[in-house]
Order: C-alpha cells, then structure tokens, then sequence
RNA sequence: GGACGCAUAGCUCAGUUGGUUAGAGCGCACGGUUCACAUCCGUGAGGUCCCAGGUUCGAAUCCUGGUGCGUCCACCA
C-alpha cells in the first residue's frame, strides 16, 4: 500500500521531456518495434516525403503527430502494421536553391560554369545533407516508421518504377511529345505545370491604342509585334459589318502591316473595346484561338526574355525595358487613345519562386489525360482489359466507386472540379536534378529506353516532373515494379490512407491515384485525410517575414514532443485551417507532467506494480472482484470502458480531436479529480489503480508515445508500452451507481460553493446534513474527506438555522450557527423556485402537446424524467422556504 | 464569374442522423502551498449560437435570402 521503502521509485516531481526521448526512441527503433510484425491484417501508410530542401516545418509537424497516431493505435490493435518513411528529391526545388547558394558564394550562372556534371554533383551532396537533417527531425517528433525500409524519390529503384511507368504510357499512347504553349519561367529555365502557378494581382497601366479602324487594349505592349488577326465576338453587333477573312491595313509598331479579322467566341464582349488582337506565341487563349482558326503564330520573346529581331529596334532588350519606350513610339505615332493607370490584373508565377511565368510554345512532353487507351486490367470494376478509357475517367473512378474516400468529404467535389478542368500534364522540365527522361535520339528516330540503345543515340537533355515520380510512390516504395520485392510487399497495397494537407491535394493526391489507377488496376489508398493548414494565434499564414513562424523542433526543446504533438492534434478538424499559439503548446505540456503526477502517484500507492498479486485486469463481469468494488470503484471502471469504447471508435473514424479531448476530460476530470482523491480516504485499491494506470498509459500511447512509455518502463519491467495491447471495453457497466456517483460528485460542489459563497476559510470543518439522497447513505467518508467537513448525516429535514441549497432530488445543508441570515436564505430559494417552476412549466407545455408523441421514446422518457426530478426538487425547496 | 469553408463566452475552438436549462481549454475574478502535481487545487462571472424569414411539437443544428471574413478554381486582351 505505502510506497515500498525498499524500492522508493525514481519518479521526479516534474516531467522532463528532453532527457528521456531521445533514448526511449532509439529503444524502440532497435526492438524492431517499429517493423511490421505478426500476421494481423496488413496496415500501411506511406509517409508523405518531405522535400530535401530544409527543414522539418509545423506542417510537417501536423502531419507527423497524425500519421503518428494512427500507425500506432493499429499495432497495439494487433495489425501488421508498416510506415514507410522516404524523402523526395523535389527537382526544381532543390536546383534552385542549390543555385541560388552558388550565386552567392559569386558564381554568375552556376549551370554554364559548372555543367551538367558538377552542378548535378553539387546539387546531389547538398540534397545528402538534408537528408540527414530531415529525417532526424522526423525522428525528433516520434515517428514510429521503419528506418530500415526508407525510400527516396530519385534512388535507383524509384528510378526503375519511373521508367517502367513511362514506358507503358509512351506505348499506350498517353505520353506524346508536341510542340505546345507552356509555361516558361526564364529565372529557372524550365516550364512548370498549371498547377505550379501561383496568381499575383499586379497593378499595371493599361493602354488602349488604335488598330487600324478598332481600338485595342493591353497591359502587355511589348508582345505586340507580330500581332496581325484581330478577333471579336461573333454575336458582338458593333462589329456585323466585319467579316472572318476581312483584311485591312493599319499603322502598327513597325510600320504598315496587313491585318485579318478573326471571329471567335473566346472574346468577352463586355471588356474593353471587345476586340483584341492576338499573340499565340505567348498567351494560352491567344495559343488556343490561333489553333482553332489555324493562324500564323510567332515568337516575339525569347527564353531569357529578351525581344527577338521582330522587333525590329528593340531587338534585344529586356521586355521590362522594352515596354516605357514602346508606348512612346505608338504614343509619337498617335496611336494611343488611352491609358488606365490603376487598372489591376494577374500574372502568373512560379509558386516556388515568385519569378514571372513566361508563356511560350515549346516541344515538350506531355501526359494526355483525355486520350483514350486500352485499360490493362479488369480490376477496377468498371473496364475490362482492353476496353478504351481516358486517365481522367480512371481517377474519376476511383473516387465515384467509393474505392477510394476522402475525408473531409466536402473535397471529393473539389477534386471532381480539378480533374474535369484538368488540361494535358506536361511533365518536362528543363532542369538536370531529377529523372532523366528515358527518351533517345538519332536523326528523326526515337527509342523509349531505360539504357542507351546503341552507339549514335542521344538521350533527352531534360528530366521528369518531379511529381511524376511522387505519383508511383505507394507502390514504387513497395518494390514495384521489381517482381520479387513488389510480390513480398503486395498484401499492403492499397494502403490504408494517404494523410496529407489539402493544399497537396490536386499537385500529388490526384496523380497517385492517376498513377496507381492506370500502372496497376488499383486504387493507391482507401482513405484520403487531409489535414488543415497551421496559422499564427491570429489566424495568419506563418512566414518568415511577418515573424510569427513556430519551428517544431524549438517547441519540442521547450515543452516536449508529446505536448507539441497533442496541441496539433485536439483542437483540429480535418481540412480546416487551425491557429496554433505558444500557449495552447504550453496547455499541453502541463497536461503531459499532469499524466506524469497521475502515474506517480498511483505508482507510489501500489507499491511495486510489476509483482503485487498478479491480477492486472480489473473486470467487474468478475463476481468476486464485482462484490468488492466500490461505489468509486463502479464508477470509474464504467466510465473507464465507456471511454476506451468511444476512444476506438473516434479514432476509427478519424477524429481525433474528439478522442484526445475525451481521454483528457477522464483523465483530469474524472480520474485525477475524482477518483484519486477518494482513492486518498479508500483503501485497499491496488489492484483497481493499476488496472486503470495500465489502461490509460495505452489509450494515450498514439498522442503521447513518450511520456506513456517513460511511465510504463519505469512501471512495468517486462516489454515496452508501443508493442501491447490496445484496451478492450467491458460489456458490464454499473448505470445506477454512475448516477449515485454522479449525485455524489453535486453534492460535494455545492457544498465547496456554498462554503465560497459563505466565505467560510477551507480549512474549516463544518457538520454538514443531506436530505434524499439515500443511496448515498455508505459515502459519507468521501463526501465528508471531498467537502472536508468533520461530519456528514442523512437527515429528514435540515435544520433551520442551516445554510442550504438543493442538490439532484434533495437537498443540502451547513451548519454555520447564527451566520444564516434568514432574509438572503428565503430570497436565494425563491429565485431557485422561480426557475425551477419555469423550467417545469415548459416540460409540461411539451409533454402535453399532443404532437410531441412523434418524438423518439428515448426522449420523451428522458424529458419525464427530468420532469419528475424538477418536481420533487421543486417540492423540497418549497418545504425549505416554509420551515425557515 | 464558379465552387467551398467559417461566423457559438474576452481569445482559440467542440457541438456526430434536429431533442435535457448550449460546452471545453486559455484568459479573467475570488479563495487555497506539509501529505502525486503551483506545469497544482477549489469556486465564480461571462453567450441575441452573425442577421431576416421559413420548415417542425421542438432549430446553434435543416431550408431560403442577406451580411462579414477566408480559401480554391476559371478568366482578365
């Protein structure tokens, strides 16, 4: 019972998180608990690679404390279960600030003075680095992964899977290479895909010059050189007397030139003149109008954004400078008509880079998406092989078919608008940190190959999207395509859920499932969770500008892994941004150390918790162990099973704020509140303390890893806390005595209020009475050690010079001899009266309607109930108020 | 222009098929240090559930309209 003197127990009074993590997590690791083990149901998650650029952010964070979570509530479930951790090599992300840190050590243009070679080498050492980094910081949050089984995006397995893949969609057709208008970004040298553009709004004069007998407006003056088709709205009435094909000549930027008029339905009448002219070369719409009416198109800038000879003068010069002097040569002609200082539009940017996306028409290599081609298997469901369907009717599929679920579900309507807006994929990059394109040439012949395919080929200069590899990533990462491995690692495809931000959902989400649905038949993962982005306490985006970023790694030296974790966690919905401050993290950190002092104390109650008599499981179904229980004792063990059942269930479906929350309202609230301060004046409560010690350390275990398994290895000699058994609810629970214990639980506050309201010092004992509340008639030692008072009856009536106040169906009184004053007593019970009788007037009015029978028994009862108890409470306070 | 989200206590947010007199954490006020924990304990104050209609026996919850904030997509000559 007492803490034995023999073995006093090594806890301290304050958890500190830094000295023990670290080494609790390398025990783990080299257990092997972290490997999957048993043969459970299979479990897997993959874990979203973090790029090797920089360091672990609070985004990662979130993600990690979540996966985190799930991976280990599925072990202690007894699943097989597997986190495979990996890092992606995130192409363009990754040159660029290798390339940026040499311009700073003074290179002047790091890819002419290194070459292909050495920037490569540069850049593949720079990304070594971060890999060390990364993955410690993974390390750092808790992250149960298997090390051993650690992947990256550009190894030679990956890179075998990219190649493969490739392969299949150049022979099925769905890769082609075209000459199309993509997106340019002259800083980078490379295009990137739609879906890297970030949209600026930029404020930029807005000119409108004559054109001919038209007028014209633009924001871009500089690409108008080659401008020679002028295009309006079929329907636009101001324009019938023109007609498609009518040419005219006009004074334009290098003299006379011959313009076509052009009708297509792209225009909006509405703006401007509700005529524009054309530059397919460097404008998608213009590029999509040029292609429907097959028109000349000519390149007017070039790669590094400079003016081409077509320019005639300008030839040469950097657009930006190009511009002012443009206006003034068509102003000198007496071209221009207007201009529109405050007029606001969007240019497009590289969201990595924030450098002006340049639209130019390039030779570039394309996924198509709304090209037919043969499905290779029958197991989606909805093809055979061999029957004809687009990428896009794949990844619409898998979401339609319910195979695969996203969660929060407002997003599957998103990604239905994604993919139906979806334009062909164009996955090459003009950058050498990535997959090469397994592409070769000689003279017009073209190989898809893996290797060279002979003397004389030459293989494509650029490589991959750095997406395309992602894509494969929950099968490449188990072996695909190399048979043997793939064979080994097949039960865990797909996997049980992708958990990721929103914010990645079209850039990665939707081309796994591409990528999974076309390679292998099959949906990547069955569940989608995507969790909301992380702001500042005043809902903020966090930027190293504004100042306000949380760095993970800072909060876990100060408050502990498992405190960082958890304010990740409660508080959060799914897909939902969620403002994080330090003082929500410190919250946590104080409820770690308070788990911690729970242990403690119920440690040193028991004694030596690993021998004691053997029993550990607690179970009131048990007759014997039933007939010594407690009132306390029925209690907790009810709310403890109602607990681990909704616990389970909560996680089960993902809300996991709820789950924390309710395990911390029982542990706090019930347990250290409660339970344990009754466990002070009852004795004999080993056997029960222990049991729920040992329950509560595994229900917390996938929030908290840390401190759980700190406790249960100083605790429990034998094994470690992340490999045991997931709690099972009990089938017997106690409903009367958690409602006694309920009343209980009234009884004592009102007495605590009652003393505050009387300002009588805690310290002082006082005789209290209850009236009605029988069953309560064996807890007068708790109620009297709760409340502290020296003594606790059951009366009949109290006694008139008594303070009072009612409680559940009775009522309670203090003795405060001579303090009571009378008039203030009458008054407080008349207002209680007041309220009680409108409560009760409107129970009756609903329970007299006679319409209120369609309401659900559960709830009428209930309402019954309640009336009858406000009844008879009611009654009590009114033969209060008589007897004073 | 299209879609989505949010609006509940001073702050951050829960509130799961509509059903007790709407909740938590933080903050605030008051009281408390021997005996697990001051990173603690106890008590309390604080709400027109954004507004207006509607459906219903019953609405924070469902419907319609509006206001404010935010996000995504498309377009911007």
């Amino acid at each position: 019972m007492s803490p034995s003197a023999d073995k006093p127990l090594s806890l301290p009074k304050t958890y500190d998180a830094s000295k023990v993590e670290d080494a609790i997590y390398s025990s783990w690791e080299k257990s092997g608990a972290f490997k999957p083990q048993g043969d459970g149901e299979p479990y897997c998650i993959v874990l979203p690679p973090p790029n090797r650029t920089g360091i672990l952010h609070i985004g990662h964070a979130v993600m990690l404390a979540i996966e985190d979570l799930m991976v280990r509530f599925n072990r202690m479930q007894g699943r097989k279960t597997l986190w495979i951790p990996g890092t992606d090599h995130a192409a363009i992300a990754t040159q660029s600030k290798v390339e940026a840190q040499l311009v700073k050590k003074g290179m002047k243009n790091p890819r002419e003075e290194l070459g292909r070679e050495k920037l490569l080498e540069e850049v593949t050492k720079f990304a070594a680095q971060s890999h060390e980094t990364i993955t410690n910081q993974v390390r750092k949050m808790g992250s149960s992964c298997d090390w051993s089984q650690e992947k990256y995006t550009l190894d030679e397995e990956r890179n075998k899977a990219v190649n493969r893949t490739f392969e299949m969609m150049y022979e099925d057709g769905i890769i082609e290479r075209g000459d199309r208008i993509v997106n340019w970004d002259p800083k980078m040298q490379s295009n990137v895909s739609d879906d890297e553009i970030e949209w600026i709004e930029e404020k930029t004069p807005f000119y409108t010059f004559k054109y001919g007998p038209f007028e014209i407006s633009t924001a871009r003056p500089e690409t108008k050189f080659g401008d020679k088709y002028v295009v309006m709205h079929p329907d636009d009435k101001r324009y019938k007397k023109y007609k498609e094909g009518d040419t005219f000549e006009c004074e334009w930027l290098t003299g006379k030139i011959t313009a076509t008029v052009i009708k297509d339905k792209a225009i909006d009448m509405e703006f401007g003149t509700g005529v524009m002219t054309i530059t397919p070369w460097h404008d998608t719409t213009d590029f999509e109008i040029a292609e429907r009416h097959d028109l000349d198109k000519e390149q007017i800038i070039d790669q590094k954004g400079k003016l081409l000879p077509i320019s005639g003068d300008f030839a040469g010069m950097d657009i930006d400078v190009a511009r002012p002097k443009i206006v003034d040569l068509l102003k000198k002609k007496g071209l221009l008509v207007s201009t529109d200082e405050d007029y606001v539009h969007r240019v497009a940017t590289n969201y990595r880079g924030s450098a002006k996306l340049e639209p130019q028409i390039m030779r570039q290599w394309f996924v198509r998406v709304n090209k037919p081609f043969k499905v290779r298997q029958d197991t989606l469901g909805k093809w055979k092989k061999g029957d004809r369907a687009t990428l896009k009717d794949l990844m619409r599929h898998a979401v339609d078919s319910g195979q695969t679920n996203i969660v929060p579900e407002r997003f599957t309507k998103v990604y239905f608008h994604w993919i139906d807006n979806l334009r062909d994929w164009c996955i090459s990059r003009q950058i050498w940190f990535g997959h090469r394109i397994p592409v070769w040439y000689k003279g017009g012949d073209i190989k898809v190959s893996e290797k060279s395919p002979g003397k004389d080929w030459e293989q494509d200069p650029d490589t991959l999207d750095t997406w395309f590899s992602s894509g494969l990533w929950t099968f490449s990462t188990l072996g695909w395509p190399d048979e043997k491995e793939w064979k080994k690692n097949r039960e865990f495809h797909p996997t049980a859920v992708l958990e990721t931000g929103y914010d990645i959902l079209f850039f990665w989400v939707a081309r796994m499932v591409l990528m999974s649905t076309y390679v292998l038949g099959e949906v990547p993962f069955k569940d989608v969770y995507l969790h909301g982005l992380v702001r500042d306490e005043k809902g903020r985006k966090m930027s190293k500008s504004l100042g306000n970023v949380i760095d993970p790694l800072d909060e876990i030296k100060k408050y502990g892994t498992d405190a960082v974790r958890l304010s990740l966690i409660i508080g959060t919905t799914p897909g939902q941004d969620t403002n994080l401050s330090e003082s929500k993290i410190q919250g946590y950190r104080n409820f770690t150390n308070k788990l911690w002092n729970i242990s403690r104390f119920i440690l040193m109650q028991i004694g030596d918790p690993s021998t004691g008599s053997g029993t550990i499981k607690y179970s009131l179904s048990d007759a014997k162990q039933n007939q010594r229980a407690t009132l306390s004792d029925k209690w907790i063990l009810t709310r403890l099973s109602e607990v681990t059942e909704s616990v389970t269930k909560k996680i089960e479906k993902y809300d996991f704020s709820s789950a924390g929350e309710e395990l911390r309202d029982f542990t706090w609230g019930d347990l250290a509140d409660w339970y344990l301060e009754i466990a002070k004046v009852e004795k004999g409560k080993e056997e029960m303390l222990n049991h729920i010690l040992r329950t509560i350390l595994k229900l917390w275990h996938p929030f908290m890893p840390f401190v759980t398994e700190s406790i249960w290895q100083t605790a429990y000699s034998n094994g470690q806390l992340i490999t045991a058994e997931w709690p099972k609810s009990e089938s017997g629970s106690s409903k009367t005595e958690v409602k006694n214990f309920e009343l209980l639980r009234e009884i004592v506050t009102v007495i605590r209020r009652l003393r505050a309201d009387n300002g009588i010092e805690p310290a002082k004992k006082l005789e209290i009475v209850i009236q009605g509340a029988d069953a309560l008639k064996d807890q007068q030692d708790n109620i009297a050690a709760l409340a502290r008072c020296s003594k606790v009856e059951f009366v009949k009536e109290i006694p008139k010079d008594w303070v009072s106040s009612s409680v559940g169906r009775g009522m309670v009184g203090l003795n405060l001899v001579g303090a009571i004053d009378v008039k203030k007593e009458k008054a407080k019970l008349e207002k209680e009266i007041e309220q009680t009788e409108k409560y009760l007037k409107t129970l009756s009015t609903r329970l007299s309607d006679p319409e209120f029978k369609k309401a659900p028994k559960k709830v009428v009862d209930k309402m019954r109930e309640n009336k009858e108890e406000a009844e008879q409470k009611l009654n009590a306070l009114k033969d209060r108020l008589v007897s004073l």
